[in-house]
DNA sequence: CCTATACTTCGCCAACTAACGAAGTATAGA
DNA sequence: TCTATACTTCGTTAGTTGGCGAAGTATAGG
């Protein structure tokens, strides 16, 4: 793929809320995708259409445990335009509110027990 | 505005290839409205409001003089974000062909008398 | 004034995208 | 092997986006 085309996956992966959210998220550490969906608060099919994108874009790498599809962020080698991407996002929204309560939400979720969390996918509003 | 709507605003402006190319050329210096027009061979009307879209993210300043609008990049002054998604561009597509082939067009649209370019709005098949 | 020029705004249409639920795949455990 | 779980893929739908031409605005020059 050309570079331009590469290019372009990146800046439409980060032209989504949801998706620059989660690249947020990632950063404390991997993430399963039933934390994500908890996070986001979104369908489990929706939630995995946007980390599919992430990761075309290379955004984020993956890997499976069991069940469990974990997403992280990529390392130091990485091309050059996915890591300086990542630095954009990160040091363009270290102060955002959005994100900062974002961040008590993530503590709870990383706490809490897998199974509890994604047992009958039940939806969203049931957990408030 | 706040910093997730702005960083918005900069990643989606720069998720579309014409918008992409735009801020290359303008890697050079400053253009009018009518050279673009002809860089990108699109619809006066289109070229507008993708200049406009840059505008809005902050990626380009813009004056004008008489009847000619020019476009530039923002100079060191401009917020972090803007800086950084530039710096992002301009890195990840130095090597990228359709922009090589661009910037030999790029001198010749310079050197091109403005009037000559402009009149009539003649679509961009009939100057080849 | 009036016309021509340089650009922008508006209205429309085709193509794309984010969202969902239903159906499919893969793994752990009874 | 059978069921439940964790995720993905598919099909549909509502909203967004990029393209154009027509009409509108602003400036230079007669």
């Amino acid at each position: 793929m050309q570079d331009m085309q590469k290019f372009l996956s990146i800046t439409k992966a980060l032209s989504d809320e949801n998706r620059v959210r989660v690249l947020m998220f990632l950063k404390s550490g991997e993430l399963c995708v039933c934390q994500i969906i908890e996070m986001l608060g979104l369908a489990p099919s929706t939630v995995s259409k946007h980390m599919s994108i992430l990761h075309q874009a290379g955004l984020v790498t993956t890997h499976k445990d069991g069940r469990w599809v974990f997403y992280g962020l990529p390392g130091d080698d990485a091309p050059g335009p996915v890591r300086a991407a990542i630095e954009l996002v990160q040091s363009s929204l270290q102060n955002e509110p959005t994100v900062c309560c974002d961040s008590d939400r993530l503590a709870t979720v990383r706490n809490t027990n897998r199974d509890e969390l994604c047992c009958h996918y039940r939806p969203h509003s049931e957990q408030e």
